[in-house]
DNA sequence: GACCAGGCGTCTT
DNA sequence: AAGACGCATGGT
C-alpha cells in the first residue's frame, strides 16, 4: 500500500525515530524502515508530506501513529515562548512524539529499565525473531501478548533480557487475559490509567508514563527519571509555562534530546 | 533507603 | 586483553 499524507508542522525522520522513543527503525539509504505491529513500513519525508510504502494497516492507523493531526508548527511556536525551552526546540526542530502500538510500547519500556539503547534494540530484535510472526525473509512482527504469555520464564531466556523476563511474562499474561487493555485505559483518566499500569509486575511510574505518552498519546505526561529530574530542576526551576503544560510530554522529548546530545547542562 | 537484578557497549588500564 | 562502569528502573 502506498500512502502520502501531511504531517502538520513536518517531521525530521532521523530525529524522531532515533530519539529513544522507538526501537525498531532503521535507516536504509535515504529511506527509513521499521516493523510496526505486524506491518512493514518504508518511508521518507518530502516537505511536510510523509511518503510511505506499507505492507498493511489503514491510512488512519498510520496517521494516528505519526500523530499527523497535531500541528507541530503551532506547538513549537508556543514552546519557544518559553526562553528556556527555545534552545531545546531549535536543537532538533523535527522531533515528533509517535503513538505506538500498545503492547510493544509496554514491552519496549519494560526492557528499557536500567538499560542502554543498543541492548534494548537487541532484546527486542530477538523477541520478534523468536516469538513474532514471520512477515518475510527477515522481518518479524512484534509478538502478540498471547504468544508471549504462552511461554515459560525459562523459554524467555533466549532473549537475554536478564531480570526483566519475569516482568515481560506478567505484562503479557495480563494483556492476553484482557485485564489490561488499551480501550479500557483510553477511557480512564491519566491518573487512573497510570495506577492500573503500575499493577503490572515490573511496571513502575516511569514505565507507566512512557506507555501513557508514547502509546496512548497522553501528551501532558512527562516520564521522569533521575536525569530528567536533574535537567528539569536546573533548566526549569519554576516549572513549565502554562501554555506548555498540556503538551509537557512533548516538550520533555525536546528537552531530553537536547540535554543528551546538545549542550550539556552541567 | 540501600541494595540487588543480566548483559552489553564503551571507556580505562 | 582485561577490568570497571553505567544504563529513560523497580522490587525486596
Amino acid at each position: 500500500m502506498n500512502y502520502e499524507f501531511e504531517l502538520k508542522g513536518g517531521m525530521d525522520a532521523g530525529e524522531t525515530f532515533f530519539s529513544g522513543q522507538a526501537f525498531r527503525w532503521k535507516k536504509c539509504g535515504d529511506k527509513y524502515e521499521a516493523i510496526v505491529g505486524s506491518s512493514k513500513i518504508s518511508c521518507f519525508m518530502q516537505n511536510n508530506i510523509l511518503v510511505a510504502q506499507t505492507s498493511g494497516e489503514s491510512l488512519e492507523f498510520w496517521q494516528h501513529y505519526f500523530a499527523a493531526d497535531l500541528d507541530y508548527d503551532a506547538l513549537r511556536q508556543s514552546f519557544c515562548m518559553d526562553s528556556r525551552l527555545k534552545p531545546c526546540v531549535e536543537f532538533a526542530k523535527g522531533i515528533r512524539v509517535l503513538r505506538q502500538p500498545f503492547f510493544e510500547t509496554m514491552c519496549s519500556f519494560i526492557i528499557s529499565q536500567n538499560n542502554n539503547i543498543p541492548r534494548i534494540t537487541g532484546i527486542i530484535e530477538r523477541m520478534c525473531q523468536t516469538f513474532g510472526e514471520k512477515i518475510d525473509d527477515n522481518s518479524y512482527a512484534f509478538p502478540t501478548a498471547q504468544a508471549l504469555a504462552d511461554k515459560s520464564i525459562e523459554a524467555l531466556g533466549v532473549l537475554r533480557s536478564g531480570f526483566r523476563a519475569k516482568y515481560l511474562s506478567d505484562a503479557a499474561k495480563r494483556v492476553a487475559s484482557g485485564e489490561i487493555n488499551q480501550q479500557l485505559l483510553q477511557q480512564m483518566s491519566t491518573q487512573e490509567a497510570r495506577q492500573k499500569l503500575c499493577t503490572i509486575y515490573g511496571v513502575g511510574p516511569k514505565v507507566a508514563d512512557c506507555v501513557l505518552l508514547y502509546s496512548l498519546g497522553r501528551s501532558e505526561v512527562i516520564p521522569m527519571d533521575v536525569h530528567m529530574k536533574r535537567a528539569m530542576e536546573q533548566q526549569f526551576p519554576t516549572g513549565l509555562t502554562q501554555s506548555v503544560i498540556p503538551y509537557g510530554g512533548i516538550a520533555q522529548q525536546y528537552i531530553f534530546h537536547y540535554t543528551r546530545l546538545g549542550k550539556k547542562t552541567d
